[in-house]
DNA sequence: TATTCATTTCGATAATACTAGAAATATAGT
DNA sequence: ACTATATTTCTAGTATTATCGAAATGAATA
């Protein structure tokens, strides 16, 4: 994953609703959750949320599929993977043996 | 980590200058390195690096120590860390095993 | 204590993001 | 075709964030 990337995730992530948002489709798993779900689950207008969801879609971090007249968003776990390696990647590179903060 | 703390942390690295700079920090390791220095690498004015510094440092991300004239400012590995964990969990609890995009 | 250096804080402007009601679109059922 | 449902797009108001020059601060040095 390259800088940019990472950075429109990270924004992406970096709003309380967002992250919410997110938390609630990784919850959901492979089958994904309809919008209206994900409403009456945080409680803000659709079109609000709509906006969310597309705010984690254009970052990478979620996928809309068409089912009749739904559509479930799901995460994207292979990005969410590339992020968390992007994030190692760079917070590792400047530690040196010893001055690990890790358990 | 919290929900609240993690949203802090994404939006402070959402930026593609805190993230550039945060990358910087890090590869500074435990020395940590002075604003001008930073300033250099990135490019931009000073009074734009600061304001940079500090949404990093209110996220936890980075510390800053006056050493003389010079302020020092250091990624925090904990913190970071803490992120990843964070993120881990975040994305794992919806990972059924065979579901994984892992290597 | 005047000067220089490193950095921050102030202040003002520009840009971007958030929110949500209303209207539009897409689909399914009657 | 008409109606209901699910969701998006439009639109506009509000709020937050970004930028950077200028002035201020804090610390070393002459």
């Amino acid at each position: 994953m390259d800088e940019f990337t990472a950075t429109d995730c990270f924004a992406a992530l970096g709003h309380p609703t967002r992250l919410q948002l997110f938390r609630a489709l990784v919850r959901a798993g492979d089958d994904g959750a309809p919008v209206g779900i994900l409403q009456d689950e945080l409680g803000i207008p659709a079109s609000t949320l709509s906006h969310h969801v597309q705010a984690l879609t254009r970052a990478g971090l979620a996928h809309q599929q068409r089912d009749g007249r739904v559509l479930t968003t799901r995460a994207d776990y292979a990005t969410m993977q590339n992020l968390i390696s992007f994030l190692t990647e760079s917070c590792c590179k400047g530690l040196e043996p010893g001055t690990s903060t890790n358990e």
